[in-house]
RNA sequence: GGAGGCUUCGCCUAGUCUGGUCUAUGGCGCCGCACUGCUAAUGCGGUUUGGGUUAACCGCCCAUCCCGGGUUCAAAUCCCGGAGCCUCCGCCA
């Protein structure tokens, strides 16, 4: 959520992001009025409960027909506190409820516009050019096929469409890209962490993902459970009510669990393959920071999806992603999209998002610290990045070093951890 | 699944039986000041969080003793429901 204090002190800036977003600008009025009232009705209640208690102290020291008076008063204030809490109550949850439909104020520097309306910061590395090589490359679900790696049909026939069994080197593949991810990570300094994959409603909410986004969450009625379609989750949820030393920060982390999306609105696109799939893995990094470092942060999570990209030997540019298509607690949102040869394209591969305050003032996240000699306390700001979403990472490594004997390369980095295996060789059917 | 215990302002803790100066005790930690050649030690003071009022500060008011209801003029305290943690039993990867 957004600073309130912002909205009643600047509207116009959340009205030209609520804009900008392509959202509901009307939502900025309604709040402040909302708020308007929630103040003025708790004013209201502040003020018939400060009588209440006045008058409450007196009645233990009076008697007879003096106490018996206080009582009759007493009783008639009872009923009026009881009310002006009710509706204190009820113009809280107004104002709450609307405050959670707003999205984070955007980054002025993000284009603005819809999903192809980005803006390419950065190209790195040169697409392979395969008809100067002489052949036609193959696209990743065929290599795999051939490589034994991966299996759509009975993915499918045992969980429907969209789902896929990685088997034999496609599995072996999957935990060495999850092995070097954690060490990359882990050598920068962040702390691996494995998460849960169910959530609370509250983490959640919190984290942004039940408004506009709710339709891409799996739910568990019966338990009242989320999964999840990213650790972020979890990893925001971590900290949640917890207030954390200035010292302490950053606090870095690396979160691998699996992902859980329903693909709404997807019907047709990236059918096949593991493209686009309802459950893979995915290393995410986290961070929580002082508010005044989170655009450096953000900085750094993209050098560090840039290192680990580079060294799987892809070639992929940085977009900075419009307005229309940023998540409701991105401010900023950087993408890395990995050139796909047999789809001649570039496409995401990974994320990286400020939040700055936003989530942690829903999940109350703060940071203390001391300022001129007093101890305060303030929202602080969380930050994320995909370091390796499988699945897709898996599309882009098989496409672009394969063979014309349809196997493919092992990049360096990821030998060590594939026994030292330089070349996935396909299999005999 | 069954039985019992626990949950208080960063952490630990007093208070709950017996409702009202609980405006929540003490210790640790942290912050400030003093003392000190420096450090340490010591002393004094401060320190829950959120909302409101204010241009801002100071101050003041309200809420907050796991959460939600209830009883009462009045609830940390009594009653009902729920959550989490711990111990034991059962089942189980």
């Amino acid at each position: 959520m957004i600073d309130l204090r912002l909205l009643r002190e600047d509207p116009d800036r959340v009205r030209a992001s609520q804009r900008a977003r392509g959202e509901d600008v009307g939502l900025v009025d309604a709040l402040l009025s909302a708020d308007e009232r929630r103040r003025s009705s708790s004013s209201r209640f502040d003020q018939l409960r400060a009588e209440q208690r006045a008058l409450g102290k007196r009645v233990p020291k009076a008697s007879g027909e003096e106490k018996a008076e206080l009582l009759r008063q007493a009783a008639e204030l009872s009923a009026a506190v009881k009310s002006a809490d009710a509706e204190q109550d009820q113009a809280a949850e107004e104002a709450q409820s609307l405050l959670l439909r707003l999205g984070n104020v955007v980054h002025p520097d993000v284009p603005v516009g819809g999903e192809e309306d980005f803006t390419v910061l950065e190209t790195v590395g040169t697409p392979r050019d395969f008809a100067a090589e002489g052949f036609e490359p193959k696209d990743h679900l065929e290599l795999g096929q051939g490589l034994g790696a991966i299996d759509v049909e009975r993915g499918a026939k045992v969980s429907g469409s969209r789902f896929y069994y990685l088997t034999g080197v496609g599995a072996l593949l999957e935990l060495a890209l999850v092995n070097a991810a954690i060490a990359q990570a882990t050598a920068a300094g962040l702390t691996p962490m494995l998460t849960p994959a169910l959530v609370k409603p509250r983490a959640m909410e919190g984290t942004g993902f039940l408004g506009q986004a709710a339709e891409n969450v799996y739910h568990l009625e019966k338990d009242d459970f989320y999964l999840v379609g990213t650790s972020e989750v979890p990893l925001a949820a971590y900290h949640m009510d917890e207030i954390i030393d200035a010292g302490q920060l950053p606090l870095r982390y690396a979160g691998f669990s699996p992902c859980f999306r329903r693909e709404a609105g997807t019907y047709g696109k990236d059918t096949r393959g593991i493209f686009r799939v309802h459950q893979f893995d995915k290393v995410e990094m986290f961070s929580y920071v002082a508010p005044e470092e989170a655009e450096a942060e953000h900085t750094r999570l993209l050098e560090w999806e840039k290192q680990w990209l580079s060294g799987l030997g892809l070639a992929y540019q940085v977009i900075d992603v419009a307005t229309g298509d940023l998540g409701a607690s991105a401010s900023r949102k950087f993408d890395c999209e990995a050139w796909i040869p047999t789809q001649g394209k570039y496409r995401e591969l990974t994320s990286a998002s400020n939040c700055n305050e936003f989530q942690a003032r829903r999940l109350s996240v703060r940071m203390r610290e001391n300022k001129d000699g007093k101890q305060v306390t303030r929202p602080l700001a969380t930050l994320n990045g995909t370091l390796c979403a499988v699945p897709r990472t898996i599309v882009a490594l098989l496409e672009t070093h394969q063979r014309p004997d349809g196997s493919v390369t092992v990049p360096e980095v990821l030998r060590p951890y594939l026994g030292g295996r330089d070349v996935l060789e396909p299999v005999a059917k």
